[in-house]
RNA sequence: GGGCGGGUAGCUCAGUUGGGAGAGCAUCGGCCUUACAAGCCGAGGGUCACAGGUUCAAGCCCUGUUCCGCCCA
C-alpha cells in the first residue's frame, strides 16, 4: 500500500499547462459537423483583440465552457465557436497611440498602410487574449478560430448589407448623430455612456425684434445658441398667447449674432421648464432637429467635427467648444443679456471608447431601419423560440426593442468593413453592391468612388451566430448547429449584441440564432462598481490563477454565479476554494491506498451501510447537479458538489470506512467497500470535470482502471452501469 | 423623471413551489487520530434594512418607508 501515485499537495501549473495541450493536440474540442448525434453549439461571445483577459472574460468563459464540457459528458456532439472581434474604434484608437510615439499619425500614412499597421498589431498582439483564454480552460474548437475582419465574415458583412438596402433596411441620410471629436466619427445611441455631471443652467435673454420686450431661454450648453435658428414655446403656454405666428410679433433677435429668427409654437416645449421658452437647435440637438423638421426650420452647423467652431459661429470661428461657452457667456454678460447662472446636475454624454463628451451633430449617415427587424426579434421571445434566462431581463428586452431607434451604423474610422456603396464621379448615381464594381451600370462611367466609412463593429459582430459558421454558404455546419443553443454573456451587451444578432438572425436565417440567452452577473468591485483600470479596482484573472491555479478560480467564479446577482469578488474567497481542490486531491490519495486494483463490480448486499449511503447520495447529486447546469443553476451545481465531497465523502464516507478498508471487518467487506469507494471517486471526478477540468484529469490519469481521457467519459446517469450507484432512502436515515 | 436589482453572522455572499437561518473567510477552544495543519473535532456570533399586512406558519408573498447600486430618458 502506498500513495506515490500521487504527489502530497496538488500543483497546479505544470499539471494545466500538460492537459491543455493533450486535449489540444488530440483534438478532443473538435465539433463533428457530420455527426447524428444531438448536437449542442455555443458561438463566444468575441472578444475585442486589443483585449486583456479580465474578471468578465474570466466569468463568461468558465460558464461556456462547463456547459461544453458538461454536454459532451452527456454524450452530445459539441461545438464551442470561438473568435475574435475586430473593434473598429478601439482597435484604431490603440494602434494610433502607438503611431504617435513615433510621431506619426494616421492621415500622414495613408488609409492602406494605416490598415496594414493595424493587421500587423493584430498578428502581433491581436492573439494574446486568446491564450488566456486557454489559460483557462476554454475547450473552444480551435481549428474553427474565426475573425470579424476574415474574408468569409466580410463576404457574409457584404452580403448583409447589400440585401438590407435592397430591401430598404438600410438608408442613407442627414439626421442628428452623436459625434465623438477626439475619434472623429460617428456613434450609435448606444455607444454614448450618460454620466451626471456638475453643470450649469444659463438664463439667456432673447430680445423682440420690435424691441418692445424679450423672452428668456435656458441652456446647459450656451455655444450652441449661435446655431440657434427658432424660439419655440407651448401653444397653450398663455403667457406667450401674444407672440409667435399669426400675431403682430413672430421673431425674436438672437443676441450676439444679430440674426433675427422666428418664435414657433410646438407641442414639445415643457411649459414647467424653465420659462417655458425653448431655443431651438436644430443641428445640435437631436429634439431641436425633430422640432425642426416639424417646422422645416434651418439646419445651421456652428460646431465642427474637430470640436471647433465653425465659419457661422462669426466671431467664434476657431475657439473649442468649451472655450467658445466661456466666451459665449462672458459676451452675454457684457452685453447684460445673461440674466442667470444657476448649477444643475445633468447627464451628460461620453463617447465609450475615449470618454471625450460627444457632440449632437447633424451629419450624413447610414441608418439601419429597425422596426420590422425588432417586431420579429420581439416575437421570438414572446413565443418562446428563444428564451432569455434569468427572465427579468426579458422585461428589459423587451422595453429597448420596443423604443428602438434606427441604428447608425456608419462610422468615420479606417479600421473596419468598409461600406460597399459607390458614387460614380459621372453621374452622381449610386451603386450599393457585393463585388467591387468596375463601372457605373448607369452611365457606364469607370469613375468610381467607395464609400470611406466603415460600418459599425456591432454590425459585423451581429452576424456571428451565422457568419461564422461559412453563411452566406449553406454549409454543414450551419446545418448542424443553427441556431446555436445557448448564448452565454453578460447584460452589459444584452442591446448592442444580443438584440442586434436576434433581429439579423431571425432576418437572414428565418431562424432565431439561439433558443436560450443566459444573461450572466457582472463581475464588480466591492463598491459594486464595474472594474476598471482607471479606478484601480481590477483583480487580474490570471494573477489569481497563477496563485491560486485555475481550477479553484474557475470553482470560485461557478459558487457565486448566482442567478440575477452580480459577482463581488475577492482574492479571498478563491483561497478557500483552492483549500477544496487540495481536498479533493488528498482524499483521491487516500482513495488510492485502498483501490490501487482498479474498478469491480459492486456487490449490493455485501456493502456497509457507509458505502449504501454514500452511493445513494451519490446518485441524489447527480440528479442535481444535471438538473442545476441544465436550469444555468451554475453556483447551486457548484454548492451541491461542494458539500458532498467535503462533508460527505470525505468528513463522513472516509472516515466511516476506514477500519473496512484497513481489513477489520474481514476481506469480503473490504472489498465491497474497496468496489464502492472506487465508484464514489470515479463519478466525483467526472461530476467536477466541467468544473475543475485539470484537477479531474489528473487525478483520473492516476485512477486504477480509468482509460483515456475523462473528457471522453460519460455523465454517471448516462454511464453503462448507472444502476449501480442506488438510491437508498433507508440506508440515508440509518447514517443520521 | 422611468425601470430593474439589492439591503441576511465581523467581512464577502447563498437561501426558486412560505415550515431547519446557512457557506467561505475571520474569531475562540481542543487535536501532529497512519489522505489532507491548505487538515480534523467543537464553539461563539444574526429582532434576515425599517413599519404594517396576508397566513397555523414569512428572509421568502402584499403595501409603504428608507439607504445603496445599475440601466434608460
Amino acid at each position: 500500500m502506498s500513495s506515490d501515485l500521487l504527489d502530497k499537495g496538488y500543483k497546479p501549473h505544470d499539471v494545466e499547462k500538460r492537459w491543455y495541450d493533450f486535449w489540444e493536440k488530440d483534438r478532443f474540442f473538435a465539433a463533428d459537423e457530420e455527426s447524428t448525434k444531438k448536437s449542442y453549439s455555443i458561438v463566444i461571445p468575441p472578444p475585442n483583440v486589443t483585449g486583456v483577459l479580465h474578471m468578465g472574460h474570466a466569468l463568461n468563459i468558465t460558464m461556456q465552457d462547463i456547459l461544453c464540457r458538461y454536454r459532451r459528458l452527456r454524450g452530445d456532439n459539441v461545438l464551442w465557436m470561438p473568435g475574435t472581434d475586430h473593434a473598429g474604434i478601439a482597435t484604431q484608437n490603440v494602434v494610433e497611440k502607438k503611431l504617435a510615439e513615433k510621431g506619426l499619425d494616421r492621415k500622414q500614412l495613408g488609409r492602406e498602410k494605416f490598415i496594414e499597421a493595424v493587421w500587423e498589431w493584430r498578428d502581433t498582439y491581436g492573439r494574446a487574449i486568446i491564450n488566456q483564454l486557454k489559460r483557462l480552460g476554454a475547450s473552444c474548437d480551435w481549428n474553427r478560430e474565426r475573425f470579424t475582419m476574415d474574408e468569409g465574415l466580410s463576404k457574409a458583412v457584404r452580403k448583409v448589407f447589400v440585401q438590407l438596402y435592397n430591401e430598404k433596411l438600410i438608408y442613407r441620410g442627414n439626421y442628428i448623430i452623436n459625434w465623438c471629436p477626439r475619434c472623429q466619427t460617428a456613434l450609435s445611441d448606444l455607444e454614448v455612456e450618460h454620466e451626471e455631471r456638475d453643470g450649469h443652467l444659463y438664463h439667456i435673454r432673447y430680445p423682440f425684434a420690435d424691441k418692445t420686450g424679450s423672452l428668456v431661454v435656458a441652456t446647459t450648453r450656451p455655444e450652441t445658441m449661435l446655431g440657434d435658428t427658432a424660439v419655440a414655446v407651448n401653444p397653450n403656454d398663455e403667457r406667450y398667447g401674444k407672440i409667435g405666428p399669426g400675431t403682430s410679433l413672430t421673431e425674436v433677435i438672437l443676441p450676439l449674432t444679430g440674426r433675427n429668427i422666428p418664435i414657433i409654437k410646438d407641442k414639445y416645449v415643457d411649459m414647467s421648464f424653465g420659462t417655458g421658452a425653448l431655443k431651438v437647435t436644430p443641428a445640435h440637438d437631436p429634439n431641436d432637429f425633430e422640432i425642426g423638421v416639424r417646422h422645416n426650420l434651418e439646419n445651421m452647423k456652428v460646431i465642427g467635427d474637430d470640436g471647433r467652431m465653425l465659419p457661422a459661429a462669426g466671431k467664434f470661428e476657431g475657439l473649442d467648444r468649451f472655450k467658445c461657452r466661456d466666451a459665449v457667456v462672458k459676451a452675454l454678460k457684457k452685453e447684460e443679456l445673461l440674466v442667470k447662472v444657476e448649477p444643475i446636475k445633468h447627464g451628460v454624454g461620453h463617447c465609450y471608447r475615449c470618454k471625450t463628451v460627444v457632440e449632437p451633430n447633424l451629419s450624413r449617415q447610414w441608418f439601419v431601419r429597425t422596426e420590422s427587424l425588432a417586431e420579429k426579434a420581439i416575437s421570438a421571445v414572446k413565443n418562446g423560440r428563444t428564451r432569455i434566462i434569468p427572465e427579468t431581463w426579458e422585461k428589459t428586452y423587451f422595453d429597448w426593442m420596443y423604443n428602438i431607434r434606427d441604428w447608425c451604423i456608419s462610422r468615420q474610422i479606417w479600421w473596419g468593413h468598409q461600406i460597399p456603396a459607390w458614387t460614380c464621379g459621372n453621374c452622381g448615381n449610386i451603386i450599393v453592391c457585393i463585388d467591387d464594381p468596375a463601372t457605373c451600370p448607369s452611365c457606364g462611367g469607370d469613375n468610381l468612388v467607395q464609400d470611406s466609412d466603415v460600418l459599425d463593429t456591432w454590425f459585423s459582430s451581429a452576424l456571428w451566430p451565422f457568419s461564422t459558421m461559412g453563411w452566406p454558404d449553406e454549409t454543414p455546419l450551419l446545418k448542424t448547429f443553427y441556431p446555436t443553443s445557448a448564448l452565454v454573456t453578460g447584460f452589459d451587451i444584452l442591446f448592442f449584441w444580443v438584440a442586434r444578432m436576434m433581429m439579423m438572425g431571425i432576418h437572414f436565417m428565418d431562424d432565431v440564432p439561439f433558443k436560450d440567452v443566459y444573461v450572466h452577473a457582472l463581475v464588480r468591485d466591492e463598491e459594486g462598481k464595474k472594474m476598471s483600470k482607471s479606478k484601480g479596482n481590477v483583480i487580474d484573472p490570471l494573477n489569481v490563477m497563477d496563485k491560486y491555479g485555475t481550477d479553484a478560480f474557475r470553482f470560485t467564479l461557478a459558487a457565486f454565479a448566482a442567478q440575477g446577482r452580480d459577482i463581488k469578488l475577492s482574492e479571498k474567497r478563491v483561497e478557500g476554494y483552492r483549500h477544496f481542490v487540495n481536498k479533493l486531491w488528498n482524499a483521491s490519495r487516500f482513495a488510492f491506498m485502498h483501490i490501487n486494483k482498479g474498478y469491480k463490480e459492486i456487490k449490493y448486499d455485501s456493502l456497509s451501510l457507509p458505502d449504501k449511503w454514500i452511493l445513494s447520495r451519490l446518485n441524489r447529486v447527480v440528479g442535481t447537479v444535471a438538473e442545476a447546469l441544465d436550469t444555468y443553476r451554475f453556483n447551486d451545481a457548484a454548492g451541491v458538489l461542494y458539500h458532498f465531497v467535503w462533508h460527505e465523502f470525505c468528513d463522513w464516507y472516509l472516515e466511516a470506512v476506514k477500519p473496512i478498508l484497513f481489513g477489520k471487518k474481514g476481506v469480503e467487506s473490504q472489498e465491497a467497500s474497496m468496489s464502492a469507494l472506487w465508484r464514489v471517486l470515479h463519478d466525483t471526478l467526472v461530476l467536477l470535470h466541467p468544473f475543475m477540468p485539470f484537477v479531474t484529469e489528473e487525478i483520473w490519469h492516476k485512477l486504477p482502471g480509468t482509460q483515456g481521457s475523462i473528457m471522453k467519459t460519460l455523465f454517471p446517469a448516462d454511464a453503462a452501469d448507472a444502476e449501480s450507484i442506488v438510491y437508498d432512502p433507508e440506508a440515508e436515515s440509518k447514517m443520521l
